[in-house]
DNA sequence: CAAACAATACTTGTATACATCTATACAACC
DNA sequence: GGTTGTATAGATGTATACAAGTATTGTTTG
């Protein structure tokens, strides 16, 4: 899901395994990294290990330190809604370019895609599951890879959020129901409302997040009533 | 510009120093590079050129190959219009935030480079600083960070492309009336008009470029007429 | 006893040496 | 003659050794 073609070198191992550690929140919030440490615990050298922390870096999922260590960011509420609203610009340009470049057979896959996603609402793991797969079919109608890269990035990001998040069903149903007009829009071709509603959805999310977080602060269970 | 706060290394300076080489067009489209020609000419081991050249590569400014070598992107035609939309996108998002987080002093500031982006509208140079000036402070205001780097990273590339822009006195003069609209729509609070304003602001600039490169194929002296 | 200083341990940054892999040129064979 | 195999030159990937800077500890001094 990362990248396309990687080739099979060590650091590219070492970024995986430290990126999936980060994102998982094995490696906690605020902890430093030790080169020799962690190069030892993964079997490699430092080398690799360095180059694959450059990468962590510039994709901002380790933070350099202006002394010189190097720690995973802190978790920080202020930047949910950061992401949140990238990821909203980005959605929605990439669903105003899809309006104008769809194929038959591409509107065809997101009715299909569509479907599935109808028929898992009520399963958290299978609805987001193909709530993602339409957002990757329509990133890749529009075709803009630095959208895409952007997007991907953003994603990624958010999963280290992802315990703030209430995947309740009433959410689920009105992703679906976003879904629906997205795609809608997308198959008629009127790019500004495919944009307007990939906005909102996002937004939505976002809104929805940010009450969990000033409600109950960590993942609470049930779903708070989100008095606004 | 690039960085806020870089350490005095080594490879910081090669990163530095290779990306102007890359923007410029020093380093030609399609160029490979070898490391340890590469480091000669630098004065520096493989070590932090390698580091450089990585972080490059997470940038999109250098590029893998699947056999292993580096090369420097070639320019790609397709490339310019997936830029100004991404920019346009987070320029607008930029925008619609600014608008719920700007204090009087901030609308005080948007007025005064306003000013001087008008003072100076006849002169490509000082036209083009202030309009950056004018996007830089509202960049600021929004303060969503994600978004900064994304639309640095997207400025930075399109530098790249920057002999296919005429400069007219039409766009300077277009660009400074859009400028205006959008300082009016950030200082009134009205967030879905300045999301618009940036937005089709940048979208402008996008067809206007798009024309000169269908148009005149390199970049062309005088004003190309720009048939629709 | 607190504070400043010095010495030490350790981490990061860099250079170099080595191993592995790729590409190219030449030769042999079909 | 074209194609395939092979050898060789060279580039990338990795490990290790070294230099430089940072933090921490203990000591000394006001």
């Amino acid at each position: 899901m990362a990248e396309s073609h990687a080739r099979n070198t060590g650091a590219h191992f070492v970024y995986g395994e430290l990126k999936r550690r980060i994102l998982s929140l094995e490696l906690e919030p605020g902890e430093r990294i030790y080169e020799p440490a962690m190069a030892a615990a993964l079997q490699v050298s430092r080398t690799p290990l360095r180059e694959a922390i450059r990468r962590l870096i510039s994709e901002n999922l380790l933070e350099q330190q202006p002394t010189g260590g190097v720690v995973v960011p802190v978790l920080d509420d202020a930047a949910v809604s950061e992401l949140y609203d990238v990821r909203a610009a980005l959605e929605s340009l990439m669903a105003r370019e899809a309006c104008a470049k769809a194929t038959a057979a591409d509107i065809e896959r997101l009715h299909g895609i569509l479907e599935r996603n109808a028929a898992t609402a009520a399963f958290a793991d299978e609805a987001m599951k193909y709530g993602v797969a339409l957002h990757a079919a329509i990133a890749g109608i529009a075709g803009n890879s630095w959208a895409r890269r952007f997007h991907e990035q953003v994603s990624s990001h958010m999963q280290r959020y992802r315990h703030y998040t209430n995947n309740t069903q009433e959410r689920r149903d009105q992703a679906l129901a976003d879904h629906r007009i997205l795609v809608e829009a997308v198959a008629s071709g009127k790019p500004d409302e495919a944009a307007r509603i990939a906005f909102e959805h996002v937004i939505g999310a976002r809104d929805e997040a940010l009450r969990a977080i000033s409600g109950g602060t960590s993942a609470s269970s049930g779903s708070t009533p989100a008095a606004k």
